[in-house]
DNA sequence: GTGAAAGCGCTAACAT
DNA sequence: ATGTTAGCGCTTTCAC
């Protein structure tokens, strides 16, 4: 029975109909578990977040779930809120539960807690973020590179001065993004980088804006970490009555936003995250295969630039518009919808 | 060994101690494939849904996964794009991979299909929508108690002409919806409804509002059968220039957009996806444990209508606002943030 | 090509 | 209180 049911090749071409034909009758399937006992593995995977029900969580785990169906794997998932305990206690319970792997994809910098407790870094893959230490695997997308295409865009548009809402230090997606934009800035003379401290939250946007607009002489434009704290930022603007893009253009990363670029079209970075996904489960299983010499796997995604309403239109009030190019530029997507009104 | 690792009772402390001594040396782990094999449970659920990304899934899977962990369980969650076809591979697969009950939670009526690929009803409760087989475990929202709240909300503005854009004709979400909002406007001399066919997708939203803005006598209010197709429909209503909640008011349901409420401030009414993802792990786990005497287990949430500016403001501009007494109806949530102006 | 048997690493029941 | 043993339902190896 058991070589009818892995299709194995030594078997009679009549024996196989005949014991196909019983377990037609009985009803019978073929115990996952016993087989997992057998093979050393579950075949479920597991997928660490920050939290399910933020920014661009969502698309990730569907892209990963995808992947995931077609290799026979099942995927499951963990919110750690970031928090260093939780992301302990559930590694610890999904190791105990049985999973095969994980992808690891919440934002702080907590790898090598999680690398001690799963004891083999073959079997932890980290997505999204890239870990400070060396030699882990990773799929990641390039923030520097994504940071220098949007701050580039918003100096095309005639901005020189220009703020960045920062997320925490321990956070190489911050980290990295904040480079990104302080290199281009210092790349161009008689432009200003400003910084303000934040956490991934959207009230760390308002909190941010409302410093600046408070301050002698307010930026801009101004880029968010990623899109939940530019939605923080819009928030702020509102409040006050600041028009966006005409007052101060804005800016965000990840493209958490994208089903609602209709009624808030705000610029972004897209993180090619289908791809981080599949790629993220292709490389966890061929690890789990050892079939990867013992080599850190490590990917590099190109982010895409999106240009929505919030940055696109006239130069800034301040500025002059000199040397304003608008769109086309290499890595960029024109996504204009439609003149913004009123919700 | 086992006895010490299940702390079981009838093991003498110095023993025990001695055990955990060589555990922690040897760095043993005890194999829950093993256990799995012997229990004949993998403490894994399948957690089905239409489509992560969309609407409020990502709540509710964040809701289950925080109960299925204090009861050790692990949720494979899968999207089956509310497909017949796919939602059978899942189903087959999750069994294939030895998964030990079902949460199914999207949106379309293939409970028969899905109960039989299963065998076993007590491995299946439903959550979110309301199985039209009798007898089939459940936890779900009074749909009909929310399409009331919201319709009595617009009608005490004073709107007497309201359109209602539907969702397909097989999912119950969207029958009972609509059934509570014509309920509701029969038991009110004078006034109107109208009901637009639709899929649940934001297109459904911005093609029912352009036919009746194009026809002779359009609504003054309108509601979608969720927040994706309100916000359909708010962009349709953004492109033609229509004033929201001036010219037009509009609502949802389901409270997808709470973190953007500053931004789009959407009424709607909220599922209690908490509780539902809760007791849908709670419910499907005692079950699991035979506990419930073979009674299918149903249970029926109450909605609660969230009041932000969409339908906020003044009477509509066609009929004399009589009667409007706003806000603090006993199931209501004002939540109004501030005025709104331009993103 | 097919049948038989030895594990995989646990748990539970039974001796001691 | 502790040691021993018979499975759980597969896969794999070895005889036939």
């Amino acid at each position: 029975v058991s070589r009818v049911v892995r299709d194995a090749a030594d078997v009679n071409q009549t024996t196989r109909e005949r014991v196909q034909q019983a377990i037609q009758e009985l009803g019978y399937r073929a115990s996952p578990i016993a087989r997992a006992l057998v093979r050393g593995q579950t075949r479920t995977l597991g997928l660490l977040v920050s939290d399910i029900t933020n920014a661009f969580y969502p698309q990730l785990a569907r892209a990963v779930e995808r992947q995931a169906a077609l290799d026979d794997y099942l995927v499951a998932i963990c919110g750690t809120d970031d928090s260093r305990q939780l992301t302990q206690r559930q590694v610890q319970r999904l190791l105990d539960q049985g999973v095969d792997g994980f992808i690891h994809a919440s934002t702080v910098g907590d790898e090598e807690q999680v690398l001690a407790i799963v004891g083999n870094p073959d079997r932890v893959l980290f997505a999204n973020r890239r870990p400070a230490r060396p030699g882990c695997h990773y799929v990641v997308s390039d923030n520097v590179l994504a940071a220098r295409l949007l701050t580039r865009h918003l100096m095309d548009l005639g901005h020189r001065r220009i703020g960045f809402i920062a997320g925490p230090g321990y956070a190489t997606n911050s980290t990295e993004r904040v480079r990104g934009f302080q290199e281009t800035l210092r790349a161009m003379p008689e432009t200003t980088g400003l910084v303000a401290p934040g956490d991934f939250s959207p009230e760390s946007g308002s909190r941010g804006v409302a410093d600046w607009l408070d301050s002698a002489d307010p930026p801009t434009a101004i880029i968010a970490v990623n899109d939940s704290v530019a939605v923080g930022v819009l928030e702020e603007l509102d409040r006050r009555g600041v028009r966006v893009p005409a007052d101060i253009a804005v800016a965000g990363f990840d493209d958490a936003l994208a089903t609602l670029s209709g009624l808030i079209g705000l610029t972004t970075v897209s993180q090619e995250v289908n791809t981080m996904g599949r790629r993220a489960v292709e490389i966890l299983v061929s690890l789990l295969r050892h079939e990867s010499a013992g080599l850190p796997q490590q990917e590099v995604l190109a982010p895409r630039l999106v240009v929505r309403r919030t940055t696109a239109g006239a130069a800034p009030p301040s500025a002059p518009a000199m040397g304003v190019h608008r769109g086309a530029s290499p890595n960029s997507v024109i996504d204009h919808d439609s003149p913004r009104r009123n919700p």
